[in-house]
Order: C-alpha cells, then sequence, then structure tokens
DNA sequence: AGCACGCCGACT
DNA sequence: GTCGGCGTGCTC
C-alpha cells in the first residue's frame, strides 16, 4: 500500500473528528462549503446507473453548481458527467477524487429536469444517463458566449379563449390553468374556421397560463405543427421570442441543428422565453415555473422515442405535471386508446364538444363500401369508384379538393400478370416495386433491376400492380380531371412535404400526416384505400387508422359549406362507422374494453426483452414480481449482430399496478447482466410498441 | 465501459 | 518454466 493520505488532517484544528469529505488527494484545495460533488457519469452500463461522489477543488467552489457538466477521472479515465447536487459530507467511506474540471458554469440540467430524468429511467428501466443524453441537447461553446439578453419587458398576451367555447369543460380548463392550478384534460379537438383550429385553441390556453405567470411547454410530432402553433401564438399576444429580449416563444427542435437547439435551450433555461414549443425531446426543456404541458396528437409514431429507454411523449409529460404541478393537456382530433385510459381511470378529464356542435363543425362523411356501391349499381373494383369521381369533379368547383393515400411511391408492390404470386426478387426475395410509369421493376430490400424477370411460381412474365402509390394516383388523377392542377404532398415526393395550399381548385395527394392546410378548409377529402389502413392485427391499429383519416378529414370545411368527406374501400366495420359518425372517443372507449377483457396494455403493463436466446432467458429469469406472466420467448425476424440464430423476444406482463415493480426489477436485472457481462445483446422495452 | 487481478492451457 | 486466455470485481 502506498500513498496514504494525510492531507486531511491539516484542517483538525480544533479537535473535531475529520469529516471523511476532507480526506482529499494532496495539493488540492478544497471547497468551503459543500465540499463533495455527487455526479452522473456519462456512461452506459446499467449497474453504473447510481450517483459517485468526488472532491470540489477550491476553484470550482463556486461554479460547480448543481446541473453544470464536469469531467471526472472514474475508473482511469476521463468521462464526462454532471454534478447532481453538492453536499457537506460524502457517504462513500474513502477517499474522493477531485473533479478534473468544469466543462462550464451554465447549470443546463435544472433540478426539476434532474428529477423527471430520474422518473423516466425508472418508469422505463433505464439509466438517468441515457435519458439525459435525450433531455440535454449537445454544448455549442459560441451560442453560450453569445450576448445575455437585457430585461426588456414582456409583451402581455391576449386573453381570448374563444376557441375554447364549444368543448364542454374547455372554458374552466382555462380558468384552473389561469388561477394557477393543475388541471388535467385529454381533449378531442374539431375541425374549425381560422381562429378556431386546434393551433389557436392551444395558443389560447398557453397564453392563459403566461398570463397567470407561469410558462409553459408544447410537444408536437413535427416541425410543421411547431410553426402551426407559433404562428397562433403570436395572434394569441406570443411573439416569438427574439435574442436580447425578455418573454415569448421558441421554437426547439432537435432537426434545426445543434446551435439553434443550443440557442433555444438557453432561453428557455435562463428564464427568456416563456414558452417553448417543439418535438419530441423538447418534453425535458427546463422552462421556468412550468405551469402547462401539452402534447398535441399523441397517437402520432414521433412522440414515442426511438433510443433507449424509448419514453413516450404523452407519458413523459403525464410524469412532468406530477411532479411540477403543471396542468396537462393532450389533445388530438382522435382518441387513442392510451389517453382514454388516463380519461377512464379517473386522472384526465375529457374535454370534448356536444354531438351538436361536432355535427355543425365537421364535414359530411360517407362510406363508399363495396355494398354501399353496389346499391348504387357502380363498378366496386374500380380504385376510384364513379360516385368518387363525380364528387371530386363537382367540389373541385368551390376550391382544393385533399386525396389521401395510404401509401408513398409509384407502384410500391407488383405481382404476376399470370398467377397473381407477389413478385419477389430472384436473388434475395425481396419484394419488387416500380419506381416510375416507365421504370424496371426494382427490388426494395437490394435495389437490382429486375431485368428479365420470370414469375417463381408459373413461370409468367407479365406484371401487375398490387399496390398503389401517391405518385400514380396523382398520375391518374391528373388525367381524369384534365386541366385540373395536382399537387403531390409527401416526405418521399418531389416538392417534400407542402405546408399550405391556396384556396383554388386542384388536386392536393397526401400520404398521411402530409396534408397541406388549405386556408379556408378543403371542398372535399377523399380517403383512398381504406382497407389497407385497417388491414393487420397490429395493437392499436384501428384507432390509428381513425386517426389519419380524422386528420385529413378535419381540413375540410364544414358540411353546411358544402364539406364532404368519401372513405373509399372496405375497412373494418367500427372504424369506418367510427368516421362516419365522427366518434373517436367510443372507438377508443370500445377498444379500451377490448384491451381489459385481453389482457393487453393500457390495461395492463407489459415488457419486451429482445436479444440472443440464452442471454433473454438469463435476464427473464432473475425478475420476481407479484402476478408476473411470462410469454414466449419467440424468434423475431432481427438477429444481433454476428450471430446466427435470430434473435427471440419474451413479454412480461402484470397487472397494472404492478408496473413500477416490473421496471425496477427488469432494471435490476439487466444491472446484473451487465455487472457479469453475460455477453450477446438485450434490449429491454417497457410499454413496447411493435408486439408482432 | 475500461482496467485490474487471478487462475488454467500451449509455447519460445 | 512463462505468455496469455477471459471470468469476476471495481471504479467515488
Amino acid at each position: 500500500m502506498t500513498g496514504v493520505e494525510h492531507a486531511g488532517e491539516q484542517l483538525e484544528l480544533d479537535g473535531l473528528p475529520v469529516p471523511r469529505a476532507r480526506r482529499r488527494p494532496r495539493g488540492v484545495a478544497l471547497a468551503d462549503e459543500q465540499p463533495v460533488a455527487r455526479v452522473c457519469i456519462d456512461l452506459p452500463p446499467q449497474h453504473l446507473d447510481r450517483l459517485f461522489e468526488y472532491a470540489v477543488p477550491a476553484t470550482m467552489a463556486a461554479d460547480a453548481r448543481p446541473g453544470t457538466r464536469v469531467k471526472v477521472r472514474f475508473g482511469g479515465q476521463d468521462v464526462d458527467a454532471y454534478v447532481i447536487e453538492r453536499v457537506d459530507e460524502a457517504e462513500h467511506d474513502g477517499d474522493l477524487l477531485p473533479l478534473r474540471r468544469l466543462v462550464s458554469a451554465e447549470p443546463v440540467l435544472t433540478p426539476a429536469v434532474a428529477r423527471l430524468a430520474r422518473a423516466v429511467a425508472d418508469r422505463w428501466a433505464g439509466t438517468l444517463t441515457d435519458v439525459l443524453r435525450l433531455a440535454v441537447p449537445p454544448r455549442h461553446a459560441r451560442v453560450e458566449a453569445e450576448e445575455q439578453a437585457d430585461d426588456v419587458p414582456s409583451v402581455v398576451p391576449v386573453s381570448s379563449t374563444s376557441a375554447w367555447l364549444p368543448y364542454r369543460g374547455g372554458p374552466a380548463f382555462g380558468q384552473h390553468v389561469l388561477a394557477g392550478g393543475a388541471p388535467r384534460a385529454v381533449w378531442t379537438a374539431l375541425p374549425g374556421p381560422a381562429g378556431e383550429r386546434w393551433p389557436d385553441a392551444v395558443a389560447q390556453v398557453v397564453a392563459t397560463c403566461v398570463l397567470g405567470g407561469r410558462g409553459a411547454l408544447v410537444v408536437v410530432p413535427d416541425a410543421r405543427d411547431i410553426d402551426q402553433v407559433l404562428t397562433a401564438l403570436v395572434a394569441a399576444g406570443i411573439p416569438a421570442h427574439r435574442p436580447g429580449a425578455r418573454g415569448g416563444a421558441v421554437r426547439l427542435a432537435a432537426d434545426d441543428g445543434p446551435a439553434a437547439r443550443y440557442r433555444a435551450f438557453l432561453a428557455a433555461l435562463r428564464g427568456q422565453a416563456d414558452v417553448v414549443v417543439g418535438t419530441r425531446a423538447s418534453a425535458f426543456a427546463p422552462v421556468r415555473d412550468l405551469g402547462l404541458v401539452v402534447c398535441w396528437d399523441d397517437g402520432d409514431s414521433l412522440h414515442a422515442e426511438p433510443r433507449a429507454p424509448y419514453p413516450h411523449v404523452r407519458e413523459v409529460l403525464a410524469l412532468r405535471s406530477e411532479l411540477e404541478g403543471a396542468a396537462y393537456l393532450v389533445g388530438a382530433h382522435g382518441r387513442t386508446v392510451e389517453a382514454q385510459a388516463l380519461v377512464e381511470s379517473g386522472w384526465a378529464h375529457d374535454v370534448s364538444a356536444e354531438r351538436s356542435v361536432v355535427r355543425r363543425r365537421t364535414p359530411r362523411v360517407q362510406a363508399l363500401t363495396s355494398t354501399e356501391l353496389a346499391r348504387e349499381g357502380a363498378a366496386a373494383a374500380a380504385r376510384l369508384p364513379t360516385p368518387a369521381w363525380r364528387a371530386i369533379r363537382d367540389r373541385l368547383a368551390d376550391g382544393p379538393v385533399l386525396v389521401q393515400v395510404p401509401r408513398a411511391g409509384y407502384v410500391p408492390a407488383v405481382a404476376c400478370g399470370r398467377c397473381r404470386a407477389s413478385a419477389r426478387c430472384t436473388t434475395c426475395h425481396g419484394p419488387l416495386g416500380l419506381a416510375r410509369a416507365d421504370g424496371v421493376p426494382t427490388c426494395g430490400w437490394c435495389g437490382r433491376l429486375a431485368t428479365d424477370w420470370r414469375c417463381q411460381e408459373c413461370g409468367g412474365a407479365t406484371l401487375r400492380s398490387v399496390r398503389v402509390g401517391s405518385e400514380r394516383t396523382a398520375e391518374e388523377l391528373g388525367r381524369a380531371f384534365p386541366g385540373v392542377p395536382v399537387r403531390v404532398s409527401g416526405a418521399r415526393a418531389e416538392g417534400g412535404v407542402l405546408a399550405a395550399v391556396r384556396d383554388v381548385p386542384a388536386v392536393v395527394v397526401a400520404t398521411p400526416g402530409a396534408e397541406p392546410v388549405a386556408p379556408t378548409g378543403y371542398a372535399a377529402a377523399v380517403l383512398l384505400d381504406a382497407a389497407v389502413s385497417t388491414a393487420g392485427s397490429a395493437l392499436g391499429l384501428l384507432p390509428d387508422a381513425l386517426r389519419r383519416w380524422l386528420a385529413a378529414a378535419a381540413l375540410v370545411r364544414p358540411g353546411s359549406e358544402g364539406g364532404t368527406v368519401l372513405l373509399v374501400g372496405d375497412a373494418e366495420e367500427r372504424v369506418t362507422q367510427s368516421l362516419v359518425r365522427w366518434d373517436p372517443v367510443g372507438l377508443a372507449s370500445r377498444e379500451l374494453a377490448e384491451r381489459v377483457e385481453l389482457a393487453l396494455p393500457p390495461a395492463v403493463r407489459m415488457a419486451a426483452v429482445v436479444g440472443r436466446r440464452d442471454a433473454v432467458l438469463a435476464v427473464v429469469r432473475r425478475i420476481e414480481v407479484p402476478g408476473l406472466d411470462v410469454l414466449g420467448p419467440v424468434p423475431v425476424d432481427e438477429r444481433s449482430p454476428g450471430a446466427l440464430e435470430p434473435d427471440v423476444r419474451a413479454v412480461l406482463r402484470v397487472p397494472r399496478a404492478g408496473g413500477n415493480a416490473l421496471a425496477r426489477a427488469l432494471a435490476a436485472s439487466m444491472a446484473v447482466r451487465s455487472a457479469k457481462r453475460e455477453g450477446g445483446t438485450v434490449r429491454a422495452q417497457l410499454d413496447p410498441t411493435e408486439l408482432g
């Protein structure tokens, strides 16, 4: 043994016992006040998910505050860490190493966000470090050094809540927010005229919150939605935050690039912006005096974080509203089963409109199913049946007509023209499709051109389309309505996603989620290939199909102004009826009852453990919680890198009340796994979205 | 994650 | 005799 430390003893002045924390490396003067920093280390292994203590050098005494980024020596290497707290005495009985370096004095991790991140890590059986990587944007030193704002008096928001009048419980929600309360609501938004659409309602309740002296946070699926909310906020008296000014709203999106993202983050952190409007990761934004959190369209898959520990915005904000005493609002045109569960458990209020209001504000909806068409004597086989064609032609006189197509591309799938077997690549057996009208079929997996294709079943050499995408639909509609401009909007379309179209006659073809807004509403919407949207057995498929249709239908003028929606195809009956009656809550409620019956989430809590068979079994075997049900493991399609056998998935199921215990036990088992280096790879996911 | 220590096989 | 395999343990 060498290097026995005596340095601490020099502080033993008046006979008091030397606090352990005062033991320190020779030659480093320590902070007088709170000389111990508890830090969270930026290393992935699950068994390191706890705080480690370091001595605070006197030089960092003032700046190494909770929330700052530091460098520490850990296990012989330099690692990044966050100071979580400063304390007087260490719990660790052993020498403390000094903090190595203060990266920045900016306390980027506020106590509230640190607490939220810990709760999120616990809830999803992940590590604090993983969550902090989602929550805190990478530092941008130049942005950090930019001029600080002078305190210019903030603008006073306009106090209008007109957009909430149609909703039962809407005005009361706003009043409660204004008074500093923390009401919780699940809101079914309706289509409306300019100034009363969902972004306006969101902006008004945000303005109400700011008027009441608190900050607000709005999380939406994508950048286009951010713009819509920011525009509506201006009308509600909350302008875009200007650097150098006090107040206003900032947009916070990872897509805006590191500098813009960090600048917006700092504006919130420093209390300069009152309102943050952003995508997924902004659920963790450090808004000061948070009074309201809003999640718009919680059924959009963009709200589900794809990185470990896979938290969902709707649930993160629910945790946050409880931890910070903030009001909670989740809104959509549709209703997810999960949001319905918040209502039916009594956790949140239902904020919806009366039937009469729904009828007044929504377009006329008609389902063109094959039975419906047969009744009218029309050919059912046509993708665009005559009544739909006629409706488009008639409504085009009044304005733009929206056509929603569930698939992007031209002809994403083709089949043998003789025996109808789906056409597969001769090399890798991937699906063949057409990129353009004059194109050669190409493989969707390996990209090879199928130049001299022959059917492997029957030897046929001709191909027919089995799925039609938005591009091909646009081409067909162009021919069907000569002289009418056709626009295409979609992530993979040539012009990308269009934010808006003009109020002139045009056919607008869009994939779900990419529908442009029309200033005074579309004259009509036609939802094609309805059967495609409800085919399959995935969990939540039906409410999700309704969500996509309602999102498009909500852009159409009310029936009183001729607004018409046509659903074309034989979709699942209940979903079709829910659209016709504009009743997303009814569908979600029935679906929830079914989930209770079948012991499926959210009536129960589940976790998926995916990876190499032996590794998965080892993790699962250690888990003991009351009422645990282990399903599987069964093989899945993917395989771990380098593995010979396909991965397996085990599904763990517990009664809803046992969710926290399951998460804790799963995290503990994963920690044992990482400590023992059991080998292979294992992914643990709570509330898995895909259950195969 | 990285790095130590520690106990069993084929090799200069 | 040793060089070196990776199983187990630890890191404030």
